[in-house]
DNA sequence: CTCCCGATAT
DNA sequence: ATATCAGGAG
């Protein structure tokens, strides 16, 4: 069985079981944005109880940008990483409201230069907010679950985002980061994976 | 490579 | 006590 058939049968099974977005809370790109730099080494449910206050105080680029920074390191000092995550994302609400009209630009390399943003997370925004697939969001959970189940043998999210492109159709890029995701978090955990339970269990290589 | 960093599971 | 959590920058 070739990775093409192998990646066909991982979102054949997956679909079945998980929803195909985010388990982030978000109603616009400003705030998928600010949540998903809010997620870095930090559980989406840790996020979602952080984003409610967040987003009441500053509901926009321009109301971040005069933000006091230590209100917002203040708001989300849980989610860890908080200086660097509360100084990234006021400057980048300066960004936006500088050049981009307030808006959260559409594009990759735009979404990169932006402190605080990398590929991850612009693949994100992009998919999620935009339904453009730039890319492959690859993440902890995706690094990990691509190399157990033998899709690469790359370890580096660069690497392996390209691998990725490669076996998955276009169309189902943003997929294959949320049907991942929703695996790993519940069954192919990085600590004790629960293979007896997975539904990948007899196409995977196992490489734990 | 190291550092950033609080919360939670094991 | 330690590993890990929807990473990114220097």
């Amino acid at each position: 069985m070739d990775k093409q058939q192998i990646a066909r049968k991982v979102l054949e099974r997956l679909k079945k079981r998980y929803q195909l977005k985010t388990a982030l809370t978000w109603k616009n790109a400003w705030e998928l944005l600010v949540a998903t730099v809010l997620a870095a080494q930090c559980t989406d449910e840790r996020v979602n109880k952080v984003t409610p206050v967040f987003f009441e105080k500053w509901p926009d680029p321009s109301k971040l940008a005069n933000a006091e920074i230590e209100e917002v390191e203040k708001v989300i000092r849980s989610t860890g990483f908080f200086r660097n995550k509360a100084r990234n994302l006021v400057n980048t609400a300066k960004i936006l409201i500088e050049k981009y009209n307030g808006q959260v630009p559409k594009t990759m390399e735009e979404l990169v230069s932006l402190p605080g943003v990398a590929r991850k997370t612009a693949n994100i925004v992009l998919g999620n907010a935009f339904g453009i697939q730039e890319g492959i969001a690859v993440d902890t959970h995706v690094k990990r679950l691509a190399f157990r189940i033998g899709l690469t043998k790359n370890t580096t999210p660069n690497k392996v985002e390209q691998d990725l492109m490669k076996i998955f159709p276009k169309k189902e890029w943003s997929n294959v980061n949320h049907l991942l995701v929703y695996l790993g978090r519940e069954v192919c955990k990085a600590r004790k994976p629960n293979c007896e339970k997975c539904p990948l269990n007899d196409i995977c290589e196992k490489n734990i």
